[in-house]
DNA sequence: TGGGACCATATGGGCGTCAATGGGAAATGC
DNA sequence: GCATTTCCCATTGACGCCCATATGGTCCCA
């Protein structure tokens, strides 16, 4: 099952580390995903977390429009300018740092949540709410299953 | 008969473990469905289980559409986010997870019911009310039985 | 038809393994 | 040289694998 699932609340110990819940590092050495690259997320108040490949594609979509126009530049600005790459620690953490912080509002607890071929950290009230907010909407539209 | 009928309440054990009542386990293996994928439900509050196929269906619904648009991201956040895989273990239990009890209000009790291609878990004192709800609706508006 | 053997299911619990977390020590960068 | 990061090891608590027991039902045979 290659692809990132469900969501689980990890503690930030005293050093700022967090640990990548089991499930998400099982599916990332499934991958061979070794290096993280995580960006600020277009939607939500959340740092997405994918493989290198996840920029490639980004980055081939960039290419693919005018390289001068607005959305290109945007798009720049957004993937590389809010973007870093980073690594877990042999024992599966990772540095929440106050690059993911500031954007998250993330404290001293990290939801992890699965988004098939990536995953997110999300402050855990945020996540909650968005998540009620997003199945009442689809409440209210009256969306039958498929 | 393969596919899931009726309802049975079973008990929680000291473990957080609950039995899947046994007519269900072998709707189950007729379908040689091996990995549980369970979400949370979109109407109810109550947690649906199927086999993957339910997710495939899922996410061939968001690939349908814009996979930028921010239905696509909410139903992502619902069905990837809010979905987890489980096994049962060797004597066809499943962990009640808090994942499982926040949303269902479930404490001690596991009410189990069949939907035809996937099951549910209730809090039993909440699916007597939803079915009696459901079933005067139903009178009131005098529909004919098929 | 009644009794008993037998079976399946639901449930309880022991124990080993692994994940999550904490903290000291070495290494790296500014 | 100090601060921050990375490596290593220890602890603990949860979960999975295993086996045991109870309860109720069915079948068979006397």
């Amino acid at each position: 099952m290659n692809r990132f699932l469900s969501n689980a609340t990890n503690k930030i110990d005293a050093k700022g580390r967090v640990s990548v819940p089991s499930v998400f590092r099982t599916v990332l050495s499934a991958l061979d995903i070794k290096d993280l690259y995580c960006f600020q997320d277009f939607v939500f108040p959340a740092i997405s977390i994918g493989g290198p490949e996840l920029l490639d594609r980004f980055e081939r979509q960039i290419a693919s429009e005018d390289p001068f126009s607005p959305q290109a530049n945007e798009m720049s600005l957004l993937i590389h300018g809010g973007g870093v790459f980073t690594k877990l620690d042999q024992e599966g953490r990772l540095m929440v740092t106050d690059f993911i912080r500031d954007f998250t509002g993330i404290t001293k607890e990290v939801t992890f949540v699965g988004r098939s071929d990536h995953f997110q950290l999300w402050e855990p009230q945020a996540f909650e709410a968005m998540q009620a907010e997003a199945r009442e909407k689809r409440r209210l539209r009256g969306l039958p299953l498929p």
